[in-house]
DNA sequence: CTCCAGGTACCTT
DNA sequence: AAGGTACATGGA
């Protein structure tokens, strides 16, 4: 499996705000039990068991260079590409992923990290009962708690492995019915914790370097584009046109 | 001080 | 469909 471990868990996908980094392993707790990975000489190493749940977390199935070779058909992908070699999408827990972007919004990185640690409790993020009857005052989500409150008491009768089985834009509109989840939290919702590869969430970041890059504006058009030039995958291709502009 | 950050809700054209 | 604005917070 084609990877770079350290560019795929910090490129602002859940693994960023849900895992630790220490020494060049990354671990978190699940279940009380401790998971570590890390990479040796190119290749993936796990804590003892832990081994299907990391490849699920890596999308070990996605086949990275027939998908790089599918979507880098222009120079500025492919250049994105080449400047991020192994970078993969993850598969998160639906769940996890709804908190992560709620408090993504409007939000960077480093804060958004503190946030989702603080609503986070042995190593995992509270589940909807827990979040509905937590006191969240004192956490400095600032705006975002009402949209967690909401979310968590509408999330407790609502199977949202649901969403999962809905064809793309019918899943789209069920999250955005959740109160503090929008078009862009959507999208990173269905990619980074559905496995929709199609969705092309647009950020700040994005529409910067859709404009820089294909002289492109406005969100409206700039899905058209991704849709027609990177299709099914064009998850893919959002996520190293992100870490593109990020490291320019 | 202003500007920005993986936007959304709500409003008006 | 497109364009405005308020909204919490902290770092540059």
């Amino acid at each position: 499996m084609e990877l770079n471990l350290e560019i795929t868990m910090e490129s602002g996908q859940p693994p960023h705000f849900l895992w630790n980094c220490e020494n060049g392993r990354f671990w978190r707790i699940v279940g009380g039990e401790r998971r570590e990975l890390w990479q040796e000489d190119g290749k993936l190493k796990w804590s003892e068991g832990f081994g299907e749940e990391a490849k699920h977390l890596l999308r070990s199935g996605d086949n990275l260079e027939r998908i790089c070779k599918a979507i880098g058909t222009d120079a500025v992908m492919r250049r994105a590409i080449s400047r991020h070699r192994g970078l993969r999408i993850t598969k998160n827990a639906p769940w996890e992923t709804i908190v992560c972007f709620i408090c993504s919004i409007n939000n960077n990185i480093p804060r958004i990290r503190k946030m989702v640690q603080s609503l986070m409790v042995d190593g995992e993020v509270m589940p909807p009962e827990v979040m509905f009857a937590a006191d969240l005052g004192g956490k400095k989500l600032g705006y975002r708690d009402k949209f967690l409150k909401a979310t968590a008491e509408a999330a407790m009768s609502y199977d949202l492995s649901r969403v999962g089985r809905m064809e793309y834009e019918n899943a789209k509109e069920a999250l955005i019915e959740f109160e503090g989840v929008g078009p862009k939290v959507a999208d990173c919702v269905l990619l980074f914790g559905y496995g929709f590869l199609e969705a092309f969430p647009v950020d700040v970041w994005i529409a910067r370097e859709m404009k820089r890059g294909y002289g492109i504006e406005g969100e409206r058009a700039i899905r058209e584009f991704a849709k027609k030039r990177w299709g099914k995958f064009a998850g893919y291709a959002q996520q190293y046109l992100y870490c593109s502009a990020r490291s320019r």
